[in-house]
DNA sequence: GAGACTTACGTCGCACGTAAACATT
DNA sequence: AATGTTTACGTGCGACGTAAGTCTC
């Protein structure tokens, strides 16, 4: 079944002549007696009674007229919100963010998206960064937020936004707090406190410490970088954060005069086309970036 | 555009695979990519993102499902309402009738239309059987019951219901009320008061008159045959009435012992298909008639 | 006889399937 | 390597237009 049969179903009917029809829709009549046959054909009834000078709606034809009418109208609906809607973000922003990015980073962004865009509902999903982008692999979100790997997935598309230095950090009354810069083995003598393994910051960190890393006293894991800060502060150990979470309570040391850091940024799907909504984000993003 | 192709749209949404859209569908995969693209190129937008494993709905595919599912939906009730709905009368229906057929003959039939279908409504319009037979011809109407013409139009298809004798009639004080029976030339020495010309009545009653009709002394003529009546008993003249009118303030005298009728009944027209209503009604006519 | 629709028929385009190429994972 | 989509190409159905036939008015 086609369209134009609609279409010359609804000339017809108006005009109540094939022929006048045929006119309008810039065909041979003929054809516009095809294109009805055709319908009625595929209904199994009789859509025109064909009277001489007039060919009239049947009582078939004449229930069928909302219907088709309707179904024109859907077409057009969707060619005008695909002409109209096309950049005005609506609706839900779904998009994942880790722990620390929600805490740290993102709070100015969404508070000035939603006066951008107040319209806009936000449906944020706090997760690991290795879990978000692995969601953002599977097709699951469209958008996440979270620090980036370092050697991502192909399919994956990463845009940096932010870069966090990292530094050694030690309690104010830590045996180590009165030198001017630390090394790798000076380090080992001391219970340390890091990321999950298999974060991707604790692969930066361990990409660092590659020598030196069995050798380290580990005395606590977690994903959760305030966790590490409160147990630096109490002089549990050492750890490595972002320059950004230091305060009174903690003190930062370079390594070696090493320059460690990583990236906090946009996670995408390669060649996933993105809703305005997530789009609307990734430019905010980006415009503040500069 | 086909309905083939939004149904292709709508199998790969939910299936996310082109290749299983093409095993529901029973056509090949290449088949199923030639139908999306097609859309795709319809619409001017892209519709799925095609990722390896799965293809995704872009934002342009999801705003197009609601619609999409919404003219299937048209369709399917559609040919639902012609499996089901076709012999049930409901909604309306719109009749013509004549005054006298609508004084003497309808109130019955319409009482019992309305009880063997409650749901519908009438709707009548009240003309002369010559306007409505006209209104029929020209496909405004598609029922009336009225007096049948002796002649009738080729596009017209009567069905006669009644059959109204007339006789001579005259007011119980006239001067021809002792007679047993009545010819044309003493009619001719009194006044008369008949059928407006043009109607069929009238058309009848002058082809029993046809060698005396300019004779005739026609003091008033009037298309309500219940004027006529009351102008009779008022003596006001002689007249020709079906037999069903008379009462006691009227006398019938048969004309020469000739036997005239008029028929009433159904007028469609020719090759027109009729609403579920109008073909209630005819049975409803046809049965009481026997 | 004029106007309107259908039927008949030849042409061309398009939808399909097969097979091969290309892409993703 | 396996799965999935697109491209290429040949076949056949079907939509169109022209022209003739049929019917209504």
């Amino acid at each position: 079944m086609q369209i134009s049969q609609i279409n010359a179903f609804l000339a017809v009917a108006e005009l109540q002549s094939f022929s006048l029809a045929a006119e309008r829709l810039h065909i041979t009549q003929p054809a516009v007696s095809k294109r009805i046959r055709q319908l009625e054909d595929d209904m199994k009834t009789t859509l025109f009674d064909r009277i001489g000078k007039k060919s009239i709606l049947t009582p078939s034809g004449q229930s069928l007229l909302p219907h088709a009418e309707r179904i024109l109208l859907e077409l057009k609906t969707y060619r005008e919100e695909l002409a109209h809607d096309h950049d005005k973000p609506s609706g839900t922003l779904s998009l994942a963010t880790s722990h620390h990015v929600g805490l740290h980073r993102l709070p100015q962004v969404l508070r000035d998206f939603k006066i951008e865009y107040p319209g806009v509902d936000l449906d944020l999903h706090f997760m690991d960064s290795e879990d978000a982008c692995i969601a953002i692999a599977n097709n699951e979100l469209e958008l996440a937020i979270v620090t980036l790997p370092e050697n991502p997935d192909d399919r994956l598309k990463l845009e940096p936004i932010w870069i966090d230095v990292l530094q050694i950090v030690l309690a104010p009354d830590h045996a180590l707090a009165g030198e001017a810069s630390i090394d790798n083995e000076q380090l080992l003598d001391y219970p340390a406190i890091l990321p999950s393994n298999g974060t991707f910051t604790r692969k930066i960190i361990n990409n660092y410490f590659a020598t030196t890393k069995d050798a380290m006293k580990i005395i606590l894991e977690t994903n959760y970088l305030e966790t590490i800060k409160v147990m630096v502060s109490a002089n549990l150990g050492w750890s490595m954060l972002p320059i950004s979470m230091l305060d009174h309570t903690l003190i930062g040391k370079p390594l070696s005069g090493l320059d460690i850091r990583r990236s906090l940024g946009i996670v995408t799907r390669q060649k996933r086309t993105l809703s305005v909504n997530s789009r609307a984000m990734i430019d905010m993003l980006l415009a503040a970036k500069t």
